[in-house]
DNA sequence: CTCTATGCAAATAATTTGCAAGCAC
DNA sequence: GTGCTTGCAAATTATTTGCATAGAG
């Protein structure tokens, strides 16, 4: 767990509490981003005693401190966290056959939010953008 | 209920039920994607009898025939369904403050899907793009 | 009359909440 | 010690399934 990290969540006036800790050393790892029923099974892997609940808490109080995103990839039923710390903005992509999860490394709407405010009159807060396909090994 | 999708649901081999017509019916009168609460409650408004079940099952069967697009929201936790009808690949903008839905025109993916699967080495079959900020009235 | 569709009850699945006990600081 | 955290049970919300009956073709 990275201390920037931990400096963070102290800072924030939250506990430093040993299944805090490996919650975030689980997405610290992570590839792509975790539905909280795969960071329990993740956790149960490293043998981290852990109730399903302090997880939903643990991301819950994590994602309200800044510390790590939540999103929904296209069509999921579920939301999935990842660590926000020196990642970019970006999005993903979704393997239809294996679940298989990949990074886009750009986002190409930037120039795009002007347009649409202009078309909508709304004001653009954010967006979300994925994607689904068939991965390397599945195609 | 338009005679083209009385037509289509007929040659599915699927039946024209009181139900499924009024589903139909308000899906076809609405300016935005409904999520089946909100289809529920205008369905009761228009003082027909319906279970909620069955609307999930005539959505599942809408979609199957592919009359129906299922989508989900940008964070949010339920699917949304519109008739495809004449209505060409979209997406969409909705209120944080009054949840106000708006179609955007444009998709500005088309051109990506190249990049993407150069980038990734997926094939891309599909996308969700969506967008959320403030209405006109919330701001 | 046959087979799909519906209603009601009950099952799932993801997530949230209440409360008493545990632990960080 | 004080208050944030946790675990366990139970509630919620969205959605699905089983089954007997109703209704479309």
């Amino acid at each position: 767990m990275k201390a920037s990290v931990k400096d963070e969540i102290r800072a924030s006036g939250k506990r430093l509490t040993r299944t805090r800790k490996a919650v975030v050393a689980v997405l610290e790892s992570a590839k792509y981003p975790l539905s909280p029923a795969e960071l329990y099974a993740l956790l149960q892997r490293r043998k981290v005693a852990i109730d399903p609940v302090t997880i939903y808490r643990n991301l819950s109080a994590l994602k309200s401190i800044g510390l790590v995103r939540q999103l929904k990839l296209h069509q999921e039923d579920q939301f999935r966290y990842e660590m926000k710390e020196g990642r970019e903005h970006h999005h993903h992509i979704r393997c239809k056959s294996c679940g298989k999860i990949a990074d886009l490394l750009l986002c190409p709407l930037k120039k795009l939010t002007a347009m649409i405010e202009r078309e909508t009159r709304f004001v653009v807060g954010d967006h979300s953008l994925e994607f689904s396909g068939w991965c390397p090994r599945c195609q």
